[in-house]
DNA sequence: TAACGTTATGTATTTACAAATATAACGTAT
DNA sequence: ATACGTTATATTTGTAAATACATAACGTTA
């Protein structure tokens, strides 16, 4: 059995976490549900955890990522914005170079 | 204020953590101090959680990362291996360069 | 106007983790 | 034999984080 390397990136803005892996899987829950409940509910997650997350995010975006909407057709919902794709390419993008990164320094270490 | 990258990195056997940052922190405290009580008061660490974080580094190498001994002069004490010595350095290396990979990164993020 | 499914928020409970405390075992040195 | 400083381990206590539960506010729709 060889060692790995494992890692974990995130963006900050001002000292506060903007972007992880988790945040973005759940920006990504609501592109695809249209709601922050549902998304939540699709990734097991309570409403509340999931609340906050959302809530952490667009207090340190420099813009916002999500319009969020209450009652009228359908009770409500979220919607990410332009903006809100773009920084989730982007960190999808610096994330997977990193593993590819990270994959190569592997040669160092698996022999030992 | 722009965006940063922030990240760490760590080294794994069998699903187990090996190396992290406080990991190697503590094992350089050790190569400093000579006994795992006097790394774990210089690192301001609780003597337990030092001897559990080097209890399960030397579980999950290879082969030991140190030799600890009990009485005789001074009480006993610990001491790095060839082998720690060298799976330090590795670590310290793969994770300098990382920085320096997500420094370039930061290109992509910082204006947005 | 009553019902519905959301967002938004508060409060209590439970769980997990960290910290503190205590003590045994060991092998030199006095 | 006694003292000393260390490794090794168990037990208790305290604190922070996650979870569960409850409820208000809102704007369409029927």
């Amino acid at each position: 059995m060889s060692y790995k390397i494992k890692s974990r990136i995130w963006i900050e803005a001002n000292n506060n976490v903007l972007l992880g892996e988790g945040r973005v899987q759940l920006l990504k829950a609501i592109q695809n549900t249209g709601s922050l409940s549902k998304a939540a509910k699709s990734l097991n997650l309570s409403y509340k955890k999931a609340w906050q997350l959302l809530d952490s995010i667009n207090k340190s975006a420099k813009k916002p990522v999500t319009i969020n909407s209450i009652g009228g057709k359908g009770g409500g919902g979220a919607q990410i914005t332009e903006y809100g794709i773009l920084l989730i390419g982007v960190f999808d993008e610096i994330n997977k170079n990193c593993w590819s990164f990270l994959d190569e320094q592997l040669e160092k270490i698996k022999d030992l």
